[in-house]
DNA sequence: AACGTGACACAGC
DNA sequence: AGCTGTGCCACGT
């Protein structure tokens, strides 16, 4: 599992492995947002370092499912092309408009694994 | 070794 | 109401 502490002085975990985790815990279908990973992390680590940990995001990450909290695709200018990502996301059932997640709140994915 | 950068988020104005 | 500024922390130069 993931959850690991967030920082440990001896230890030196990789916030993008840990990263990388949780995104491909993503489901099918769902999206998640930066600030919800960082904050399943723990505070400590600002959602810009989600940010970058998808710029180095190896095959297997789908980095598509991971929006803004606004549900903008703000990472699509870094896909191959533009409409990589909104590809990506039709391609899985999500409804993607003027690069925004149609109904982000009902596909939205918390990492915490929507605890009731 | 330091400064700037960055696919965000939140508080203030 | 939206826009601006600040915080967050690792990576790149």
């Amino acid at each position: 599992m993931v959850a690991r502490k967030a920082f440990e002085p001896e230890t030196r975990p990789d916030f993008f492995r840990d990263v990388y985790e949780v995104v491909k815990l993503i489901p099918r279908g769902r999206v998640t947002s930066y600030g919800a990973i960082a904050a399943y992390l723990g505070t400590k680590m600002s959602a810009r370092m989600v940010g970058w940990a998808m710029n180095a995001s190896p095959a297997g990450v789908p980095a598509h499912r991971v929006v803004n909290r606004n549900g903008l695709l703000t990472g699509k200018h870094h896909f191959p092309t533009p409409y990589t990502m909104q590809q990506l996301l039709e391609q899985e059932g999500i409804k993607v408009e003027n690069d925004r997640v149609v109904d982000f709140k009902r596909v939205f994915w918390d990492p915490s694994g929507e605890l009731p």
